[in-house]
DNA sequence: ATAGAATCATGCAAAATTGGATGGCTGAAT
DNA sequence: ATTCAGCCATCCAATTTTGCATGATTCTAT
């Protein structure tokens, strides 16, 4: 009669694909959950899920729980945040969910400044492109490169950044001038973060793109450019914050700004920590702005 | 970090407003109840509920919780629903709340028949005039005296029953002719259900109305009714299919017909069981006007 | 083919949760 | 004043639930 348990276990299966990647996010065992399952399905007289190789699928017959759960867990996540809204000290966890370029960036020295002004704050970054729902609490804050639109969602701030090709001076050095897209060794994301900014934007503008090197990983391609190996697109601020031996490569044009968009449920709001948090990241948004 | 059970065990003292009626709602016992209130005022840092003599009263800081957990229920029972969706024989459990009258007069017979095309349903009958909440599985099926506007709600039909003054042929015999309202002895309902029909009518038409008898109890009333006690408003279908020793007390005026709703969460109707039930309502309903 | 890596299911001991009984408290009725 | 009835908190034994280790299975890659 437990329908509650039953939902949340189904939900995290459901959405996880995979009996243990459900038992890792509610933070049980498998075999928790493996039961759990069985014994749902035992209730019900169906089977939810078809269990294979590659996990468990949601069965055809097993579609239509699903809407309910996700409500029953966004609802979860909006009964967490109303617990919070009275907290008295800045103190608790803020999850920020940032794609990984931005967060190896900014968000590391970002922590130390919130770690100085609110000591009991820990900031969690999960540095992705997943589309986290912040509706359900996956995370407090996120910044994106895209506007929502979602209406629980609120938009509390946006900052542009100039993008230029930079490289390694040695590097630039023995590119020809004038100097054309293709000319150029690209250093950019690989699978699984291939649809992240800027490798889409590089695809479209050269036929046949493929990169001089590629990593799933921000700090990878860093060194790599670092070394001399090719050319990234970043933000000049970015450029010029740590790598003073880099230098713009012209090509010509000039880029379009990236956008970043600070998002947030709308009764985060009310949180006082992620309050806290979001007012210092717009400061900071708006102090790098110039 | 098991937020479901904190809102669900939250909600339920929230409703009950104490420890030990909750755990009976949850199926628990009181002191698991205790504690997890407990626990989960201290993982806040909030005193979510004052103890006193008469049970537990929701604290004004702990009031933001409730519209979340409510939602989570709303959604839970909805999802209960969606299990019994694809449920291959009608069976399992349906939940009826209508008005005391309606209650023991008819929806006992009803059952019979119920019994006898789906021996492997249960009917429970909810006898009472608290509002149960339908969209929470409160009740599957409700029948009450006026209609809903709730959009999560949907009208399945409708009933007019004719009503009139009906008396023992003794105790009508000693009427005189022509007869007031306020000759008549009257058996009607008393507290909790001093609200129910048609006790507010008669307190409307009657100058300071004191019932000759009351009870909580509807078959008490009839008990009364058949000793000659007194008079009630009842169906003329009700006094005639039990009672062929009632006569119609013709007090002047044509009582106005009571009206009766079936009403239904909206996501009821894909559950199986519930759908033959309300199916066989109707037909009962629509058989029973002439 | 065959080894491998990933999955979910199962057996069993350990840990967490539970509920019954009890105690303390408070306000109402005698 | 005192009993009383109802409430919630606490203690401890019993049950349930859990997790680890292992087994069975299936598809992939060599």
């Amino acid at each position: 009669m437990d329908s509650w348990d039953d939902a949340q276990t189904f939900l995290a299966v459901t959405e996880e694909r995979s009996f243990s990647r459900a038992a890792a996010k509610l933070g049980v065992g498998q075999p928790t959950v493996s039961r759990r399952i069985a014994s749902l399905e035992e209730k019900i007289g169906l089977q939810l899920f078809r269990r294979g190789r590659g996990g468990a699928e949601l069965t055809d017959e097993a579609q239509g729980l699903v809407p309910a759960a996700e409500q029953m867990a966004r609802w979860a996540a909006e009964f967490v945040r109303s617990t919070s809204v009275h907290e008295s000290s800045i103190s608790g966890t803020v999850r920020i969910a940032a794609p990984p370029g931005v967060a190896v960036e900014h968000l590391g020295t970002f922590a130390k400044k919130i770690k100085a002004l609110h000591p009991n704050v820990t900031l969690e970054v999960i540095a992705g492109v997943e589309h986290l729902d912040l509706t359900r609490g996956a995370a407090d804050i996120a910044i994106r490169t895209r506007p929502s639109n979602e209406p629980e969602l609120v938009i509390l701030g946006q900052a542009k950044n100039s993008l230029g090709v930079y490289a390694h001076a040695d590097y630039a050095a023995n590119l020809p001038t004038p100097c054309s897209w293709s000319d150029i060794d690209w250093i950019t994301w690989c699978r699984p973060f291939d649809a992240v900014a800027p490798r889409p934007m590089l695809e479209r503008l050269i036929d046949d793109f493929e990169p001089a090197f590629a990593s799933d990983d921000y700090l990878v391609q860093k060194s790599a450019l670092a070394s001399g190996l090719g050319a990234m697109i970043i933000s000049g601020l970015e450029a010029e914050r740590h790598h003073e031996d880099l230098v713009e490569v012209d090509v010509g044009v000039k880029l379009p700004d990236s956008e970043f968009y600070v998002i947030a449920a709308k009764s985060s709001q009310s949180v006082p920590r992620i309050q806290a948090i979001v007012s210092m990241l717009l400061e900071e948004i708006s102090s790098s702005k110039k």
